[in-house]
DNA sequence: CCATCTAGGTTCAGAAGGCAGACTCAGATA
DNA sequence: TATCTGAGTCTGCCTTCTGAACCTAGATGG
C-alpha cells in the first residue's frame, strides 16, 4: 500500500516530517516572501501569483504546523486586518532556504535575482555542515543511514 | 493571472527555480533514498510505498534535471537492469537535506530515526551559515531580499 | 520448447487537489 | 446610502495522484 499523507505525517524519519509540511510547491515560496518582509495576505497573494483559494488553505496549514503565525492588527483609524509572521521555528527555516539559494545558484542556469546576506557585514551568505567533533564536512562525507520504517 | 510550473520554472530566483525542481511530496525523499544506498526502481518504489506510475515520471525530472543519472549495468549472468545515481549536482543536494533533518529534529515532534554522520569520525552532522567575510551567521542576522520579479 | 519468474515499467478509472474567476462579508469612507 | 478594501469562500473545470492490472525482455525450470 502506498503512502498517503498520513502515513507520511506518521513517519519518524526528519526528512519525511519535514517533507509533508514543506514540500509543495508554495510553502517555502510563502515562508521566503514572510522573510522577505510581505505579512499580509494580498500582498502574498499578489507578489506570488498564487490563487487566493491555495493561498489560504497553505497559510493555515503554515499556522497549523506553528511556522507562521495570524496576528490581527489594527493601523489607527483602520479596521482590524490579519497579518502573518514567522514564529521561531519558522524563523529558524532559513538554513533550509539557504541551502536551495546555493543549490540553485550553483546548478540551475539563470538563478539570480536573490541575495542572502549578512546583517552585520552585509557580505552574502552560504551554507557549510559541520560535525559535533568540529570538523567540516564536506557533501562527500556525510553519511546518511536510512532505517527501514523510513 | 497566478504562476503556472512554467512561470515558476522561468523565474530568476534560486528558491523558486530550486522549488519547481525538488518542491513536491516525493522528489527529495527520493535523493535521501538514493543518497542511502537504494539505486534501484524497485527498491525505491518499496522502501518509499510510492506507486509505481508516480515513481516514474518522479526519476525521469530528476534525471531530466540532471540531479539523478540512469544507467543500465548488469551483474554476470543476469540481464540489463537500470540503475539510479546521484550526479555530482545531486550529491550537493545534501546539504539541504541536513537542513530538513535538522529543522525536523528539533520542530517536529517524534522525529528520530535518521542519522546523518560524518564518514570520518562518525559524529552527527549539523548544517551552519556563513558570510563571506567569516562570519557565523545566525539565523536572525539573514537579510534577504526579494527582488520584484519574484 | 513452453511456462514461469522478475525488474522495470505503462495503462486505466476513480479520487483528490490545483486553478481562475465570481462571489461574500465586515468595517471604513464619501 | 453607496462604495471601497482586505481577506477570504464558492463553483466548475482540469491536472495530478492512487491502486490495480497489464506489458515486455531476458533468465530459469521442467
Amino acid at each position: 500500500m502506498p503512502a498517503t499523507l498520513a502515513t507520511l505525517e506518521s513517519s519518524r524519519c526528519p526528512i519525511t516530517r519535514s517533507v509533508s509540511l514543506l514540500g509543495d510547491r508554495w510553502s517555502l515560496l510563502i515562508v521566503r516572501d514572510v522573510l522577505g518582509g510581505l505579512h499580509r495576505f494580498d500582498e502574498l497573494a499578489s507578489h506570488l501569483k498564487i490563487s487566493r483559494a491555495v493561498l489560504s488553505p497553505r497559510l493555515a496549514g503554515l499556522v497549523d504546523a506553528g511556522i507562521l503565525e495570524r496576528a490581527d492588527y489594527r493601523e489607527p483609524g483602520a479596521r482590524r486586518r490579519a497579518e502573518y509572521r514567522l514564529t521561531e521555528s519558522g524563523q529558524e527555516l532559513v538554513p533550509i532556504l539557504a541551502a536551495l539559494v546555493d543549490w540553485g545558484r550553483r546548478h540551475v542556469a539563470g538563478s539570480a535575482g536573490l541575495r542572502l546576506a549578512h546583517t552585520g557585514c552585509l557580505s552574502p551568505v552560504h551554507v557549510e555542515m559541520g560535525c559535533a567533533a568540529g570538523h567540516a564536512v564536506p557533501n562527500a562525507q556525510l553519511r546518511i543511514d536510512v532505517p527501514p520504517g523510513h
